[in-house]
DNA sequence: ATAGTACTCTTGTCTGACAATCCGACCGCC
DNA sequence: GGCGGTCGGATTGTCAGACAAGAGTACTAT
């Protein structure tokens, strides 16, 4: 790096597909193309940017893996805005690429979901309430399938996060929701206690919410995290291996 | 929906390109290409798909925007890890998109940063530290220049993620990150007590790390954080309005 | 008014081609 | 032997053009 030559920029031609996707990518976050209009044909994009149609296609390709981009119905493309849902199940495969262990997870879990709970103690709707009432008392008439009972409790917690009106908190959290999932069925199988012992938990958080109560919250969010990893470890598993594939 | 007839699964062909690169996916995800190692060249997967060039490349294109595929200097593709930053960035545009406001923002900040820097305090490395103390270093230095402080800001912030040796709450956090970025700019630009309050909540952020001191930690990073909130309304700003585009 | 039909538009896919560039091999020179 | 220069093959980026399948649309016959 002493040499004095060695202050150049790298050098780099971007492709053209890329530079049509930039475009596209532009209009949408400017906001001059509102999410659900449609973009204009492949042969309108063709003449518009002087390229062939192959290079238009692949530039749309590149948006559509991001969402930005969404064929309708008729196969017709529109501007769509990306959701989180799409992008949790990239940031939860990015974690298990990564091989984050257990614990990782949990920490962060443990911070992010008594987070949330508190700002929804503070700011639940009766509307959410109500669904998150339906959602316990469907959890309780199939308390003997774990399947059921680990979707309902993912839902369950993904409520919470509508509940706190946050979305910054809700798609940070999204993903550490997506991991534990697949454990939590592990679990419920394994450990006699699992099911009663959420659906308690649920019904506590629950009272807490419609109290907006925040300290209570907390405190029962914090214990039904605390049941999942301590369920985590009767089942035999490790908490500082990688979490494993999805 | 009464009618009998309407419970079919809705019809959908999958286009080629579509299944070309879900079959490259599944062989990354599943470890049989290790990040790094060659795709084989187009060609190579035109025999083997039996399909047409130009469907490999739409293929190839979309993983190549999740980052599941890297073009080498050579231009040949090989596998790759997805990373937070490409993620971070999509995480945030589309937190954009759905107009999300400074006061989410500065919550679910508020909760994940402290906890980063708490869990920072615990675990953070002789190597990291000097990293910081370096960043601090160069910040003082440059003092003057906003542009220059809000870049060493937010690699100050992405360096405490790295100490905390919590993969799971860095990648929840880096959203944030970049959408705090480009209004600690404007802030420093127009409150003069920007800048030294800033280097000084760094120095006792450092401090605190060196200490292994969570409290303090938390507290300075919450000071830092309230500075940055203040500065922002102080800036005639309105913590209600959405984050605009970056 | 409704069912059926023909026409057009659009996308998905294919064929074939060419320029630019990168890589490796080869060659001549010191 | 080491070095720089040249050449050919391999690979990607881009293009032109084509066709089938499917969706939408307008028109017609009943």
């Amino acid at each position: 790096m002493t040499d004095a030559a060695g202050k150049f920029q790298r050098i780099s031609s971007t492709p053209a597909y890329q530079l049509v996707a930039e475009a596209i990518e532009r209009q949408i976050l400017s906001g001059r193309i509102r999410p659900g209009q449609p973009i204009g044909t492949e042969a309108a994009l063709v003449k518009q940017f002087g390229v062939n149609r192959s290079t238009v296609r692949e530039g749309i390709r590149l948006l559509e893996q991001d969402g930005l981009i969404r064929r309708e119905s008729n196969r017709r493309l529109s501007a769509g805005s990306p959701h989180y849902e799409r992008l949790a199940t990239r940031m939860s495969r990015a974690l298990v690429l990564d091989q984050v262990t257990f614990r990782e997870l949990y920490e962060a879990a443990m911070v992010m979901h008594t987070a949330t709970a508190e700002a929804a103690a503070e700011r639940a709707s009766p509307e959410v309430l109500a669904e998150l009432e339906a959602n316990l008392a469907m959890t309780q008439r199939v308390a003997d399938d774990p399947a059921a009972v680990t979707e309902l409790d993912a839902e369950f917690h993904t409520l919470i996060g509508k509940a706190s009106q946050n979305r910054v908190l809700q798609l940070a959290r999204e993903p550490t929701n997506l991991l534990i999932y697949p454990t939590t069925e592990l679990i419920l199988r394994n450990v006699k206690q699992g099911t009663p012992r959420l659906i308690r938990a649920h019904r506590m958080i629950l009272d807490a919410l419609r109290k907006h109560d925040p300290d209570a919250c907390r405190t029962w969010v914090r214990r039904h995290l605390n049941d999942w990893r301590k369920g985590f470890e009767l089942a035999g598993k490790n908490l500082d291996q990688p979490i494993e594939q999805i």
